[in-house]
DNA sequence: TTCACTGCAAACCTTTTGCAATTCT
DNA sequence: AGAATTGCAAAAGGTTTGCAGTGAA
């Protein structure tokens, strides 16, 4: 078992929900995924693999996990990818929302987390230019990861 | 006339498509919303107004200004917002994709467009963190705008 | 044993497609 | 007049809801 498996397992268990075979297998196939998937992809995908579950139990296992902030929301595509809360509480911003920082490579679909370093920076700026008081962000970036350069 | 309905209207004049009806009423009623609107929205609040346009038009219309780059589509929605090209061409970044800077009120769901100052500095910062050669960026900041503070 | 969760059927909402009728230029 | 655009009908997709049956704790 991987860091995110034992992680997402752990938090689904500690706050009281079973830990049922469908859960299990879709937190196995996001750990296993570079990219994002959608709710029919992953029925597809787990289909393919022998294991059968009914697209609407996939989508109220993401509605969960994505609650227990264990996936992020791809907002250009709508798919979700799995996420360390790790990551995002190393920003400096946003406590209340679940904030995006993803880089999306174009050419192979693999995402990336990350922490913005700039982050705070840029709000700042923002704010002091537009009168808006920000509370929370989300930020994708489309290029080309290291292996597609 | 305002500067958007002009510009808009010119734009699309300028590229060879024609100024029907149906595109006037929307890209007005696009310029009097501080909001963003969906197309179902759109073709209600037209519907209000005592001018029917039909849904399906309403969905090519929209799909004609977000290609001539007259409509930023806000990802966390869906729905689509007026936009003036000059701010898109202050970004230093994302020439060849639409970039989107939008601060949007969680209160009264007002949304403005923003030239961020800090972008490039982010950008750079993440590219020497990620080795990913980054390309366009989407970014929606959410919060309270100078009213709703 | 009990209650959360799943699976199935069906509804719902959004978006797309094809084609004939309309209307800008 | 001619071509682009609209409106209508219908299909296609994605997502949600209700409920009975199953299975984790």
């Amino acid at each position: 078992m991987t860091a995110y498996i034992d992680y997402a397992i752990g938090l689904l268990k500690d706050k009281g929900f079973r830990i049922t075979k469908p859960r299990r297998l879709v937190v196995e196939l996001l750990d296993a995924s570079r990219e994002a998937l959608s709710a029919y992809e992953i029925k597809d995908l787990l289909e393919a693999n022998g294991e059968k579950v009914d697209t609407v139990s996939v989508y109220r296992i993401l509605q969960c996990l994505e609650e227990n902030r264990l996936v992020h929301r791809v907002l250009t595509s709508g798919k979700v990818k799995k996420c360390m809360l790790e990551h995002e509480e190393q920003c400096s911003l946003a406590q209340e929302e679940h904030c995006h920082h993803l880089l999306i490579c174009k050419a192979c679909d693999a995402i990336e987390e990350v922490h913005c370093p700039g982050t705070r920076v840029l709000v700042d700026a923002l704010e002091a230019q537009s009168r808006f008081k920000i509370q929370s962000h989300n930020m994708e970036f489309i290029g080309l990861c290291a292996q597609c350069v």
